[in-house]
DNA sequence: CGGATCGAC
DNA sequence: CTATGTCGATCCG
């Protein structure tokens, strides 16, 4: 926000303390030390979920750090000098095109929402105060900051920092209603001005200074307020002294100021008529006048700043805060003189990360960053280090762009705990609904949904999917986020999500041209049921290759999408004690979803005006005056005839199945050619690490995945294909490399077992596998072969499971009694409900750690969720 | 394209 | 007890 102090740890090695502590103090008798501060946090910290993770953050953080330094140790004299000597004429160039004609004015309201409350309830006027809740603050006063009460704190550490403070609750009502006051007054200086937020904005003033220069000096003039809005703030001035106790003035007060109003005209003021002033026509003028008006007509103060750039307006509108101003004169020397001593931590754009980042490398302020600028080339990506150079040299954009088209739209909740399916589900629905009302308001559709979950272990992860037509209702974004969440859903059952948070995002939009263009497209595909008949009719090519093959322009389209929804059904229907609930859900959302198809279909053939269309699946016309509800048709009926296809296919081959089931091929739209190419690299494919003993078939046995996942086709009641696909979804089956430099969230390399809820298999060698079945080790040069031993075990397994436990079940599943399904099952499966999520899954993760390095095992095996 | 990260308000 | 919500950009695979 606004005047908030950057918030960034000043040495290198106390990161995550004072990342969540104070900077600098600026604390007076009445506050408390940087020290004191400092502990009073760790005190309500340490612990925690969310430090843990914290630390975890910062150890990723650090690990970048060292492969940059790593970097940086490879780097020769010879390259640095050529790097310098690139730069260098880049320099030269960015130098030339340097522009200081645009006044450009950034307009920053102080302590903006604590401000407007304090304004609204007198009582708060002497008081720390700030705005937010209990679990998060929005903002603070600044006497409330002198006991190191930030923004982005936790109302709850707040308090302990400062038991007397007040927190008031958000009412952006009011803060919308206040800025549209001050943004009416902004307009005046530049109709195309931009806001950021609701409390701060860029002017561009340029043509208001030329204008101004013509303006008669009554133009110039404004009166002060003499009647108050409210009986008991009568005495505006009184009111005002009151309320900057902190030693900060403001108008009137104002004329008090180091920055006299009429500094650059003060034979105006001799002129000027009581109760009124007269602004000049300099920058300056002109932004003492916009924030004597601001402060006026709201009783707030604001803070300015006036550069010849956006960059230098708004680290300017920082440095004389609150209730400051400053100009950066449009003089190259003023420019760089102002960067010197900057601590680029100040710069719009450099965050905690970078900052550390740079740090490491010795690059603390602005001129250091220029110092370094040939290395920074080297060690950072293109547009890292011509951002750096930018900054170095004070280089920005001159003017302001009109904000381009919206490109995503989403909505997150943060709750306590949820670790039902039900719940999670029903949830997701309520944050589609929501979504698709915003949507639908601006009149959009997109094409990705994305899921964003962020466990209990503040642990997030986001899971999207594309589909082939860009969606906006409810139920359309729901059929894709629930399916989203089933798999994650899946991925560790028969763990429960323990989750904090959910979100659903809708991005990829449609510009107008594209919503043309793709209707009148799908119209005409619709009227043309001939050339999918061809294909479909096409010998050797079946229905699925003909999806296949164009799913691949959308590797998420719907097919694989329904895919998941499948798994999600199968795992389901494992363990039908468990998962009745589940069950009941999923037949409630089924029969309900029916029954609006029927009403729709129904109501659709009453209708006159509806066209008719061929379905490309069924060949059945289809009448519809809309397409969505063809969509909708078409969709279902791809489902499915894919669904009873595979069937077919796949009952010729059956002892293909477990095989395929190893294959974790959603990504991988040609394993033939992934087996081809790049053998050697397939353990390391993120995702889509797929093993195949059979280079011909890939497109059957894709599909006889759905079969196997649809339980409620008479499909055979695989546990363990099932258990083993769950594993090979985490990409822990075979030997993966865990990617330094980008760490997933939910994978833990080290201190899994300590520190962390994440689910694992690490291979330390290539050439010896255990096979997750049997769980002994298995010398193989090939991967094909270790397949093929999982292969036959697996089916062992399946023999056995089918004779020995028809009815398995999986609530009291425990790997005591499951030598046959062996370790892979242990790892996931281990899970004992009734004895409390925690405790018995560490445990759980322990032994099976334990039992793979007494056996000397390549693997370790971590769990998921504590 | 998908997923993670960073940064801003 | 109790650590936000939304958005865009970027990087990497």
């Amino acid at each position: 926000m606004d005047d908030m102090e950057k918030v960034g740890n000043s040495s290198c090695n106390d990161g995550v303390l004072l990342r969540m502590g104070l900077n600098d103090n600026k604390a007076g008798m009445q506050g408390l030390d940087k020290e004191k501060i400092n502990k009073i946090i760790m005190e309500a910290t340490k612990g925690s979920r969310f430090y843990e993770n914290e630390l975890k953050k910062d150890q990723q953080v650090n690990q970048r750090i060292e492969k940059m330094m790593q970097l940086k140790e490879k780097i020769t004299e010879q390259q640095l000098l050529k790097a310098q000597l690139q730069v260098d004429k880049l320099v030269i160039e960015l130098e030339q095109s340097r522009n200081l004609s645009s006044t450009i004015v950034h307009i920053d309201m102080d302590a903006f929402y604590a401000a407007v409350e304090m304004r609204d309830c007198p009582e708060l006027k002497e008081k720390p105060v700030a705005v937010g809740s209990m679990s998060m603050l929005s903002t603070s006063n600044y006497h409330a900051r002198r006991f190191g009460v930030r923004a982005a704190m936790p109302g709850f550490i707040a308090k302990k920092l400062c038991p007397h403070l007040t927190i008031v609750p958000l009412n952006f009502e009011k803060y919308s209603k206040v800025s549209k006051e001050v943004r009416e007054i902004l307009t005046e200086y530049d109709p195309n001005f931009m806001p950021m937020g609701l409390d701060e904005a860029y002017l561009n003033i340029t043509e208001h200074l030329e204008e101004r220069l013509r303006w008669p000096e009554d133009k110039r003039r404004f009166f002060f307020k003499t009647e108050s809005r409210t009986e008991e703030d009568k005495d505006v001035t009184n009111m005002s002294a009151k309320f900057n106790e902190g030693g900060y003035s403001s108008s009137p007060v104002l004329f008090e100021d180091n920055t006299p109003l009429m500094d650059d005209h003060p034979e105006q003021r001799d002129r000027s008529v009581e109760n009124s002033v007269i602004f000049g026509t300099s920058a300056e003028e002109v932004v003492k006048e916009i924030r004597f008006r601001i402060e006026q007509k709201t009783q707030l103060t604001a803070s300015a700043g006036i550069a010849p750039n956006i960059m230098l307006a708004k680290m300017c509108s920082d440095r004389n805060k609150p209730n400051g101003q400053c100009r950066i004169p449009p003089e190259r020397r003023a420019v760089l003189d102002f960067l010197k001593d900057l601590p680029i931590r100040k710069v719009p754009g450099i965050g905690k990360v970078t900052e550390k980042m740079l740090k490491a490398l010795g690059i603390v302020t602005c001129s250091e960053l220029y110092q370094q600028r040939a290395l920074l080339s080297l060690l950072f990506s293109e547009a890292s280090w011509r951002n750096f150079l930018d900054i170095s040299l004070g280089l920005g954009a001159t003017h302001l762009e009109k904000d381009g088209e919206r490109k995503s739209m989403s909505t997150e909740r943060t709750f306590s705990e949820i670790n039902t399916a039900e719940d999670q589900y029903n949830l997701c629905q309520e944050l589609c609904r929501d979504l698709a009302q915003e949507l639908q308001k601006e009149g959009l559709k997109g094409k990705t949904v994305t899921l964003k979950l962020k466990n209990v272990n503040f642990e997030v992860k986001t899971r999207a999917s594309t589909v082939l037509s860009s969606v906006s209702t409810e139920e359309e974004i729901f059929a894709v986020a629930k399916d989203l969440l089933g798999t994650e859903i899946d991925s560790i059952a028969p763990h429960p999500l323990r989750i904090r948070l959910m979100g659903v995002r809708v991005s990829g939009f449609l510009s107008e041209e594209e919503k043309k263009y793709q209707q009148k497209s799908i119209t005409s595909f619709l009227k043309s049921g001939k050339e999918i008949g061809f294909l479909r009719l096409q010998p050797g090519k079946s229905n699925q290759e003909y999806f296949t093959k164009n799913s691949e322009t959308s590797p998420r389209g719907s097919f694989f999408d329904k895919k998941r929804a499948a798994r999600q059904l199968s795992r389901e229907n494992l363990s039908p004690n468990e998962t009745v609930g589940k069950q009941l859900f999923h037949d409630r959302k089924s029969s309900a979803n029916v029954v609006e198809e029927t009403k729709k279909v129904t109501k659709l053939q009453n209708s006159n005006m509806c066209k008719i269309f061929t379905c490309p699946v069924c060949f059945e016309e289809q009448s519809s005056n809309n397409l969505e509800e063809l969509n909708r048709h078409i969709d279902e009926c791809l489902s499915g005839t894919l669904v009873k296809d595979t069937m077919e296919i796949s009952k010729n081959d059956n002892s293909r199945e477990n095989t395929l089931n190893f294959l974790p091929q959603f990504k991988n739209e040609n394993v033939d050619e992934c087996q081809k190419n790049k053998p050697d690299q397939l353990a390391g494919t993120d995702q889509s690490a797929s093993i195949s003993d059979n280079s011909t078939s890939s497109s059957t046995e894709k599909f006889s995945q759905v079969i196997s996942d649809k339980p409620h086709r008479e499909r055979q009641p695989s546990n363990l294909s099932d258990i083993a696909r769950n594993v090979c979804m985490k990409q822990c089956l075979f030997p993966k490399r865990i990617s330094q430099d980008n760490e997933d969230h939910f994978e833990k390399t080290e201190h899994a077992e300590e520190t962390s809820s994440s689910c694992f298999f690490e291979a330390k060698g290539d050439s010896v596998l255990v096979c997750p079945v049997c769980n002994s080790e298995q010398k193989t040069t090939s991967l094909v072969s270790f397949n093929r031993h999982v292969d036959v075990c697996l089916n062992k397994g399946l023999i056995k499971e089918l004779t020995e436990k028809k009815d398995f079940p999986s609530k009291t599943y425990n790997m005591e009694n499951s030598n046959t399904v062996g370790g892979l099952s242990r790892g996931q499966q281990c899970t004992n409900p009734s004895q409390g999520a925690k405790r018995s899954g560490l445990r759980a993760s322990q032994s099976v750690s334990k039992k793979a390095k007494s056996s000397n095992s390549k693997h370790t095996i971590e769990m998921f969720f504590k």
